[in-house]
DNA sequence: TAGATTGTTAATCGATTAACAATC
DNA sequence: TAGATTGTTAATCGATTAACAATC
C-alpha cells in the first residue's frame, strides 16, 4: 500500500480502460481479476498494470488477484468520478449536439447544467432538456448555478474568446475541442482533445506502419 | 538536416498544433516564424520546438527563423496528409453524424466514401451525400471502392465486432471511438480516442489542481 | 562585428520494463 | 509444500531540458 502522489497522464488513460473492463466484469459477476487478465484485455503488460496499481495504493491478494468491485471503486475514487461537477457547454454545433446526447457525463460525475451559443436561431430552443442561452449570459448563469467546468465545442477561431469568457465567469476547468493551445491562468485546468488530432495521428501511423513490418518483431 | 526515423506520439500532437498555427500565419501573410514564436503560441518550449524540427529534418535559417509555407509543407509531408485515403464510417449515431459533418477529413487527406449502420431506419437514407448501407455490405463496398481506413463510432459492446468486420474486409487502419482495446492483426493500425477519456482526465486534473497550487511554482 | 537564432550534442528527468522477494 | 500472484525495488529506455557551437 502506497499513497499516490500524481499519476502520469498515460496512467490515467490506462485507468479508464481498466475501469471500463472492471465494470464489464462486475456486470458479468466476476469477483476477482489478476493483473495478467487485466493486461491481456486492455493491451498493457501485467507488469505495468501492477506498477499502476502500486501508485494507486493497491489492495490485491497474492495468488488471488484484485477484487473487482473494490478495485473499480478505488479507481473511481482516485479519478474523482463520484464528486458532482456542474458543467456548461459552449457551442451547439454537430459535436456539441453529440456531446449533449452522450451518456459519458454522469459516469464521470459531471452534470450538464447549461448550454450556450451565439446563433440566434438556436438561442431559446431546448436540447437534452436544457434551454440554449446566449453566450453573453454565461457570467450570470455560471455564478447562479455554481458551474465549475466548461466544454468548448466551438471553431478554432472562437476558442480563445470562449475560454476567456469561461475564465471570467469563474470556471476552473475547460474541456477544449479546438486544435489550439488555450492561454489561461495557471489555476485553470485545460484538457484539449481535438478530433483532427486523432485523424492526423492515424495518417502518420498508416504511413509508418508499412516500414515497421520487416524490422520490428512483436514478441 | 537529419532524416527522421519515427516521431514520438507526443511529437505528432505538437506537429498538429504547429501546423494549425502555421496555416493561420500563412493566411495572415507571415513569411518567417521563429521557434520562440511557435513555442509561445503552442505552449511548448522553444527548445522542444527545435528538437522536434530537428527530427523532421528542419530547414530554418539562423537569425531569421523558419519559412512558414515551407515548414507547413514539410509537416504535411511527414504526417502524410496529402496522400488520398478512402475511408468508411461505421455507426451513424450522434458522434458519427458529427464526424460526417466535420471538415477535418480533407485537411488530413481522408475521403469519407461510405457509411454503414445496422439500424434499418437509417439504412437507405443519405447523410453528407452518402447513402447509408447495411454493415453486412462492408466487405463488398470496401473492396469495390478501395477503402483503406475505417472509423468505428459504435458502442463499446460492438467495437470489437466492428473491428473484425473491417479487418476482414481488408481495412488497414481504424479510428476507434469506443473506450476498449481492439484486438487486431499487428499490421493493422488502431488509433483510439474515446470521448470519455478526456472527461475523466479532466476530472482527475481538477481534483489534483488544488494541491498543485502551493508546491509548484511556474517559471 | 555583435546579436539573434538555428542545429546538434549532452545531461536530466520520468516512465517503462525487468526482476524478485513476500505472501497466500 | 509448491505454485502463482502480488508489492516493490532496480535497471533500462526514451523523451525532455539544457547548453552551446555554428551560422547568418
Amino acid at each position: 500500500m502506497g499513497e499516490h502522489k500524481k499519476m502520469p497522464r498515460a496512467s490515467v488513460l490506462r485507468m479508464e480502460l481498466c475501469l471500463e473492463l472492471l465494470e464489464q466484469l462486475e456486470a458479468d459477476g466476476s469477483v476477482y481479476v489478476t493483473s495478467r487478465q487485466i493486461g491481456e484485455a486492455t493491451g498493457v503488460s501485467a507488469d505495468k498494470v501492477r506498477q499502476d496499481f502500486f501508485h494507486l495504493g493497491s489492495e490485491g491478494k497474492p495468488k488471488v488477484g484484485y477484487e473487482v468491485a473494490q478495485l473499480a471503486e478505488l479507481i473511481r475514487s482516485v479519478l474523482d468520478l463520484k464528486t458532482a461537477k456542474k458543467t456548461c457547454l459552449v457551442g451547439l454545433g454537430n459535436l456539441g449536439r453529440a456531446l449533449t446526447a452522450s451518456n459519458i457525463w454522469s459516469r464521470a460525475g459531471f452534470e450538464l447544467a447549461a448550454i450556450f451559443d451565439t446563433d440566434p436561431s438556436l438561442i431559446g430552443t431546448t436540447t437534452a432538456g436544457i434551454r440554449v442561452r446566449n453566450v453573453t449570459e454565461i457570467y450570470g448563469v455560471v455564478k447562479a448555478e455554481n458551474i465549475i467546468a466548461g466544454v468548448a465545442a466551438v471553431p478554432a477561431s472562437a476558442a480563445q474568446d470562449t475560454a476567456d469568457l469561461m475564465v471570467g465567469a469563474g470556471i476552473r476547468a475547460i474541456w477544449n475541442f479546438a486544435p489550439v493551445k488555450l492561454h489561461v491562468p495557471e489555476d485553470v485546468v485545460v484538457e484539449s482533445q481535438s478530433l483532427a488530432w486523432g485523424l492526423i495521428t492515424l495518417s502518420y501511423e498508416m504511413k509508418n506502419n508499412i516500414k515497421d513490418q520487416a524490422p520490428e518483431r512483436a514478441k
